[in-house]
DNA sequence: TTGAAAGCGCTAACAT
DNA sequence: ATGTTAGCGCTTTCAA
């Protein structure tokens, strides 16, 4: 097993053209059973292979998926990258996957990279300083360069591309509707994520949902911290309201901060307080009490976005963008009433 | 901003040759000042990025690396991962990501993928059924090809390759003393990783610590279970030996099961029982109580794996192969007493 | 200081 | 059925 063969030294072995084992190991009907099969044989003995990267100069297409997500440690990007990686390598397509570790300027450097080496196409989900900044040129430039992109769950809608996003409104919508029809009267949002895209569309969503039940919104009762805030402390003033009585968190951390703060407070679990989260991950399953979650099914939006991109790069005719839905689900646990 | 330009469009617009555009961009000494500066001021202004697929042509080195991971969804793994991505990004290496799922044919698959593309180096742990299958020929072939691999976590020692591992051993011996330290007289394991080689170090250390302290290893009290097996079932009759109260579970998620079972079997924690767990992910930080933990720095073996692997890829000296161990930590929380 | 030309490994159009 | 050749984008020797 030594360093790796090239078509020249087949050549040379049999007294061919490197043409001819070009050919014969692409099963070409040029050229003659018995030719194709000692080269083919001899190849697969020595273990040849095809060096991929040469591809690219001949032909186009070099079979590899890009890939940036903002954070591998956040259980939907998580299940979200396992759908991507497992889509992809179904279909024969390699991976290069980084994460931008939620900086607009690693992004970029990204990209850069990523253009650098020579991929088909890109799935991303933006940063969180890159929807806070709305500095999109690096994705933009990417696109007029004909590298067909993806965005998935924190999209921009203002770029022309195909998306694979969870509906955030009804999402938040059938959540907070869940806790009004279990007794809820006075429900709470809380919001670290409240410079992305998903942040806000979950807001509207709990919006709507107190509107339609005649509950007027109060500005106060939406909580949104940043990430140098002290959690516990904006928590604390915010229970000061004793009429709380449901609490809709946009993500798993948040919820289970706050499960821990109301429990220590004395609140009763989903007696006295109900609480619904984002993020179906495993936290909210093995808290105390367990916490009902909105399912937004990482796994699935991954594989779609996949499923997308290489859809695409197949076909490459100019089919409109799409955006494609994924629906949410309700996953119901301890923390709301019945 | 257009598709990427090449040297030969640069070489037409300024009349001169490829070569000489070559040579400018790389701020050779052979071109005048004045020629370097309009090519190189043009490339930059017309974003031209070299096509690092094609270094491989000429060079040997791609600055890529390529990465196998077992599953991205266990947080050691996801936060090995984080730290293979920083220290390689930071140091100009592009990566190559995949995860085998666990699954020794999908690893043999993708290291076929990432020696068809062009890499410089691969870092890999071990998927559980390479470790149990003990067949690591992809291995010791991808190694033979000149392909220098790093090792992490879980390794096999027979493989002449740099390794980054914890010292299991001793973690789990340590965890075991401080269990019996503070008061435990009977200590079951719960091992659903008995597979791999690090779940079998960590039965040693734990078998190290009963006998310095002259406490008969009984195996019986090693729970030894698999994936199909019911884990709950199979818990319940361990806890029919209402002496055991001390819990060493080699993982995180058997961890949090084990204590809502024994939770529900009305034991107090840690009065009754204490528990500690390897892997410290966020689960044992919200469960309730908290678990005691023991920690394997992840980001800091995976940034110690890409480390090393890059200082092979520049010094191409052949200096000996290393094992690099990490040192363990015993985070203490609320299952343990003091 | 610049350029011509070979070559990296491979494919594809065009001979033979 | 097989070979010749050009060329993908680039680096590198060698020549001018």
């Amino acid at each position: 097993m030594e360093k790796r063969i090239t078509l020249k030294q087949i050549a040379t072995t049999f007294n061919v053209s490197i043409a001819t084992v070009s050919k014969a190991l692409n099963d070409s009907y040029e050229i003659s059973s018995a030719t194709k099969e000692k080269i083919q044989h001899y190849a697969k003995t020595h273990n040849y292979k095809t060096k991929s990267s040469n591809y690219n100069l001949v032909k186009k297409n070099t079979k590899t998926i890009g890939v940036i997500i903002p954070n591998i440690m956040n259980n939907f990007f998580a299940k979200a990258f396992v759908g991507i990686e497992n889509e992809a390598t179904e279909n024969g397509y390699r991976l290069i996957s980084c994460i931008s570790n939620e900086s607009h300027q690693k992004e970029v450097d990204l990209i850069e990279l990523l253009k650098n080496s020579t991929l088909d196409g890109l799935i991303i989900s933006l940063a969180e300083e890159t929807q806070r900044r709305k500095d999109f040129n690096h994705i933009k430039n990417t696109i007029n360069q004909g590298i067909p992109i993806v965005m998935f769950d924190r999209v921009e809608n203002s770029i022309p591309c195909d998306k694979v996003v969870v509906n955030d409104i009804e999402g938040a919508f059938h959540a907070t509707n869940h806790l009004l029809k279990t007794g809820c009267k006075r429900i709470a949002l809380v919001s670290i994520i409240d410079s992305l895209s998903v942040g806000k569309l979950r807001v509207e969503g709990y919006k709507k949902a107190l509107i339609e039940s005649n509950i007027p919104v109060e500005e106060k009762l939406i909580i949104r911290l940043g990430k140098n805030e002290d959690f516990d402390t904006s928590m604390k003033i915010v229970l000061a309201d004793k009429k709380i009585d449901g609490l809709l968190c946009l993500e798993e951390t948040s919820a289970v901060k706050s499960l821990q703060i109301v429990k220590k407070a004395g609140y009763k679990i989903p007696e006295d307080m109900a609480i619904i989260s984002f993020t179906n991950g495993e936290l909210p399953k093995y808290v105390t009490p367990t916490i009902t979650t909105i399912s937004q099914h990482g796994n699935h939006i991954g594989k779609t976005a996949a499923e997308t991109l290489i859809k695409r790069l197949n076909n490459s005719n100019n089919t409109p963008f799409s955006t494609r839905i994924i629906k949410t689900s309700l996953i119901k646990r301890d923390s709301t009433k019945n």
